[in-house]
DNA sequence: CACTAGGATAGTG
DNA sequence: CACTATCCTAGTG
């Protein structure tokens, strides 16, 4: 794990200011392939949805004798795992096995990992309760609206058997919503009003096929009336609609903020019509690797927000034939998740009565008012006390900066070695590198004036040097930083 | 115009 | 006090 290494030898070895001694080699093991199609997942949603059939245990989860083993990625880890820490940075220790948390952030979203995934992630930063989501093969994790709706002995029982299947009543009995209207399930508000038009969004994802194909699967049977809940023990079938909606709901706010912490971790805009083309290349990097798929040169996607919206799903599958639906699939939520779409939406309308409402209203649509959602959501997530940072705001900019180089599948596209050997680097996208620092830090000002202005300060401590023969937006690392 | 360079000063842990 | 964050002026390609 190259991050986590170079991270916890930077903060953590390494005095907090200057470096005495080198820093040990990288360590450049290769950790586990990642492998977020959880097929737990998938089943999750499909219990949410009553849509399968017998309570198996998922432990014995079908065979998928199409689904081929997944092609060898060799960094796919470290995205993964950079995002789990994101929020929680710095990484605790795990100094004695390097390979548990690779292991661990690979299938996240299987509640079987449920208690080191819960000590090595959860901790009590709410925000990374959102995290899992990621984790999920399908954009909407069920999972991850699971977590992040408060249940966490859900996940932190010690009882493996606890998580074979999700007892929908007990889950939304922690969404207000459900108190209020239980009683008159028959009766279905707001959601029936204007129920279709939001839905929109995750039947269309339900709709995606390419999971299933994948995982062969059945399709799920959408037709809210023929839905069969399993262990529906008052074999109600009308209280399953206003339910279902809700975890509809559930899922898309989860769907918002699986949005959210991506822009967060790729420091863009929510809004596909505002991304430049570094934030193009940047995001359908990061859905690749994040969906496991292969890899294409970042120049077949070489155009900006607009130009990408533009594209079919044929100009999809043209660049990136095995990749192209998903990333079109994943482009349609992200079109849908726009800022100005999610007001309109019933979701907005329920968080008014919750205790920290985001005003769905005042939201500027100007660009970058985005990514402060995603902090204050999970800050509001929180059992209403203390402060809720989110990472550290203590670390370095040199620290900062070799943590993006680190993920240069992630942010190759903003800042990437030139000469790793050397420490040389070069940020290609001084606004964003200047965006994610400024986020980082908690400082919205934050430009690349002011950050240049940080890093020439190092010329003087010995930090870092001018290169050789100076080229704008180049730099170079002092030798025990460099490592 | 975006970047480089570096002085000055304020803020914060 | 260290480490920025912020502001600013001057210079470069």
């Amino acid at each position: 794990m190259m991050w986590e290494t170079n991270f916890l030898e930077d903060s953590e070895t390494m005095p907090q200011t200057v470096p005495r001694s080198g820093c040990s080699p990288p360590s450049a093991s290769q950790g586990e392939r990642a492998v977020p199609a959880s097929p737990a997942d998938i089943h999750h949603l499909l219990r949410f949805l009553g849509a399968t059939s017998p309570p198996e245990p998922m432990l014995h989860s079908p065979p998928n004798p199409l689904t081929k083993p997944p092609p060898p990625y060799p960094e796919d880890h470290t995205i993964l795992e950079r995002l789990y820490d994101f929020e929680s940075y710095p990484t605790p220790s795990p100094s004695s096995d390097e390979g548990s948390i690779p292991t661990v952030a690979l299938q996240p979203a299987s509640p079987y990992n449920s208690q080191q995934f819960n000590s090595v992630y959860i901790k009590e930063e709410p925000n990374l309760l959102l995290v899992p989501g990621f984790a999920s093969p399908y954009p909407l994790s069920p999972s991850g609206s699971c977590a992040s709706y408060g249940s966490h002995n859900q996940y932190s029982s010690p009882v493996p058997q606890h998580d074979e299947y999700i007892d929908i009543e007990e889950l939304l009995k922690e969404n207000q919503i459900l108190q209020e209207s239980v009683q008159h399930s028959f009766i279905t508000p707001k959601i029936e009003v204007e129920g279709p038009r939001d839905h929109v969004l995750l039947r269309s994802a339900l709709e995606d096929t390419t999971f299933q194909k994948r995982l062969n699967l059945k399709p799920i049977p959408l037709e809210l009336g023929s839905v069969k809940m399993e262990e529906s023990s008052g074999g109600d079938d009308a209280l399953v609609a206003p339910d279902i909606d809700r975890v509809l709901s559930m899922a898309i706010e989860q769907s918002k903020r699986d949005v959210d912490n991506t822009c967060t971790v790729l420091g863009i805009s929510p809004d596909p019509m505002l991304w430049s083309t570094g934030d193009v290349k940047a995001w359908v990097m990061f859905t690749l690797q994040h969906f496991n798929l292969p890899m294409v040169p970042a120049e077949y996607f070489s155009m900006d927000g607009a130009a990408l919206m533009a594209l079919t799903e044929e100009d999809f599958n043209q660049r990136a034939p095995q990749a192209g639906s998903t990333l079109y699939a994943q482009l349609e939520i992200w079109k849908a998740a726009r800022p100005e779409s999610w007001r309109t939406t019933q979701w907005s309308e329920h968080q008014q009565s919750s205790p920290n409402p985001t005003p769905a209203g005042l939201q500027s649509p100007d660009d970058m008012s985005d990514d402060e959602d995603s902090e204050s959501a999970g800050t509001s997530a929180g059992a209403g006390g203390g402060k809720v940072k989110s990472g550290s705001t203590h670390i370095h900019l040199w620290q900062f900066l070799k943590e993006l180089l680190a993920s240069p599948q992630m942010h190759g596209s903003a800042i990437r070695w030139l000469d790793r050997s050397n420490g040389v680097f070069k940020i290609e996208d001084s606004v964003r590198v200047a965006r994610l620092w400024g986020k980082r830090k908690n400082r919205p000002a934050m430009n690349y004036d002011k950050l240049s202005r940080s890093i020439r300060q190092y010329y003087k401590k010995g930090i870092m040097k001018k290169t050789e023969r100076s080229q704008r937006l180049v730099y170079q690392f002092c030798h025990p930083y460099s490592l």
